[in-house]
DNA sequence: TCTATTATTCAAGAAACGTTGAACTATGTA
DNA sequence: TACATAGTTCAACGTTTCTTGAATAATAGA
């Protein structure tokens, strides 16, 4: 398929990584992408279609919060912890951290309804 | 004025905070207020205009980053750093010290043309 | 009361965002 | 070749975001 462009490390830039990380499903995407490391895109399809996952997984790319990587028809994507790490240090770790504490916390209210 | 509406810190959320600070104007009011404590919306005039400045505050205070208090015909912001930091232990430093790195990088290209 | 200052609210427009279905590309396999 | 699979691209749509100017509110001081 075609180059699929990731921005260099030195080009990520935080207003775009929030950014994509201010939307529900690409925390989610992140959040498993963090739990279970390498995994396709067809891994996602209980948070949306294939088209808006698609959508999804270009604006994490777009940031430099993820790296795609085609193997075959897939597509796996990993997370650009080491990336990440240099540019914005212990950025990602309390999001990550941030992220677990408010599923957990859903989880909850809505079990309890 | 009017009352001004404050999340309650367990009302906070972090997809809200993280779409607060994914604005570059956004995150030099928050960069500022970490370094300089209290400001006015005043203080801030040369990130936009009066109107648009009141709009970015509302964003800040409305997703929990910042906290407005009154005191006659000013406005004074505050962090909202104790809370943020029960809600998301660390994510605000990190977020800090990142800011600060991004800005200075920034000045050191604008002063390299 | 009149006036200046500080900031919010409102209406309007341009731009960006998120979602969808149809069409398409690229790969693997029979 | 033909077919199935995994994802992307495109156009369209409705929604939200950002920005602006005019009008408004609230406070302070003469």
């Amino acid at each position: 398929m075609k180059p699929l462009p990731h921005p260099p490390r030195d080009q990520i830039a935080l207003p775009a990584v929030l950014d994509a990380l201010s939307d529900e499903t690409r925390l989610a995407i992140v959040a498993r992408l963090a739990g279970e490391g390498e995994l396709a895109c067809g891994e996602f399809l209980a948070l949306g279609s294939k088209t808006n996952l698609s959508y999804h997984m270009a604006k994490l790319r777009e940031a430099g919060v993820v790296r795609t990587r085609q193997d075959g028809v897939f597509r796996y994507m990993t997370l650009r912890w080491e990336d990440l790490e240099a540019r914005f240090p212990g950025l990602l770790q309390s999001l990550l951290a941030a992220i677990k504490r408010d599923t957990a916390s859903a989880r909850r209210k809505t079990a309890r309804k």
